[in-house]
DNA sequence: TATAAAGTTTAGCCTTGGCTAAAAATATAA
DNA sequence: TTATATTTTTAGCCAAGGCTAAACTTTATA
């Protein structure tokens, strides 16, 4: 079994990859000291789960990938299961199921997978993971991708901040919410976008954590 | 925090308590040498978690007292959740929340005991402390300490050992069974026991982890 | 293109929580 | 009561996963 550390290294070199990981990067989202990243990305080196070139970067090798998502799948099964439960606030989610997801035994990820019904997704509309790390291709496009008037649904948003998920919610945005774009304003730095009974404005920072379909009637 | 290992720790010192707790008896529960059992006495004494006396044993100091019963507080919340939500075997119940008991947050463990109304015990019988630590003085009788022909309702049975259980429970004895005890055979190690339909051998070791008490009509 | 800045790695240290082997204390039996 | 067995502790070791300070690469800038 992987320790609680080694599972958060090779989950983050995943959300940062696929290719070339900065060790300032993952160091700053594990909060260590970059010497801590480089030690650590060198001994999952030794173990074969990361391919590292010295001042390059960093990335999984298909073991490294299939343990990361193992771990992601976990988080995701979680993060569904206490959302249907408890009815804790979408922002709690994440952070519980953070800690929770190196506890989870093989048997109880299957018993909560059944549970559910074998979800796709997580409550933020987060692909889950198969039991052996098969990640659905999705073909959900970034909101800041998208053209003028196009009309969209929202597939997910982003989980990592509970503030933004927060604000998010509030103005109506979130798996499900079918917008439209009305206008890009590169130089005020965001875009404006209409849903049913409101527009609102979203940095572009936002907008490429947001992923969405076109809406199909 | 306390880490896992402290936890693991004062929980055990906890359950082989209250005194005189011997190193070998809490290297054993633990699965480690005796010497690192000693380590370990010696460092949660220096923390004010534990009072140790060498050569004699060990025991818990009232806030290591406190922090060990949040430990089995969560342990049976979350076995009592699980039983409830999804539905393992009562066997499977013990072993993760062994693991998930070290990663629960104030906020879950919280919003777990409101959503199944604070329960008193867990789906064993154990009573389940209080936030705070409070245990409630139970007033459960060894089964092994009974008469005979005594009207009797079993309240606890022991979930350290998944086949005990099971055997246990193949018998009808689980909470909530009324039983008499027919006949003790010293010398032939068990007392007899009738149940509704059935009568029993149990062994004295195992009656002295069942817990009855007197049925009142 | 030389030099400064930024990012990365190395070296060396620390704590936690294990281990074994040996020494010391306590308990048991002759 | 002395000798033996058992239990506990001490001493010294190790790996994991952190840290800081210094050295080394790479990138950006003058």
């Amino acid at each position: 079994m992987d320790s609680v550390a080694v599972e958060n290294y090779l989950k983050s070199i995943w959300e940062l990859g696929p290719d070339d990981v900065a060790t300032q990067d993952l160091a700053q989202l594990l909060n260590v000291a970059p010497a801590s990243a480089t030690k650590m990305v060198q001994r999952l080196t030794e173990r074969g789960l990361v391919k590292h070139i010295p001042y390059k970067g960093a990335s999984l090798t298909s073991e490294g990938r299939r343990r990361a998502l193992s771990v992601v799948r976990r988080h995701r099964l979680l993060e569904t299961f206490l959302a249907q439960t408890l009815d804790l606030g979408r922002e709690q989610l994440h952070d519980e199921a953070e800690r929770l997801e190196h506890a989870l035994s093989t048997e109880l990820e299957t018993a909560i997978a059944n549970y559910l019904g074998n979800p796709e997704r997580d409550p933020h509309g987060h692909p889950i993971p198969g039991p052996n790390g098969e990640l659905l291709i999705d073909e959900d496009i970034l909101l800041s991708d998208c053209s003028l008037n196009q009309s969209l649904v929202v597939t997910q948003v982003p989980d990592r901040d509970p503030n933004l998920l927060t604000w998010l919610e509030g103005n109506g945005i979130f798996p499900g919410t079918k917008l439209k774009i009305i206008s890009r304003d590169d130089f005020g730095g965001g875009i404006n976008v209409s849903l049913d009974d409101s527009s609102v404005q979203i940095a572009i920072s936002v907008a490429s954590e947001v992923y969405v379909i076109l809406e199909t009637d």
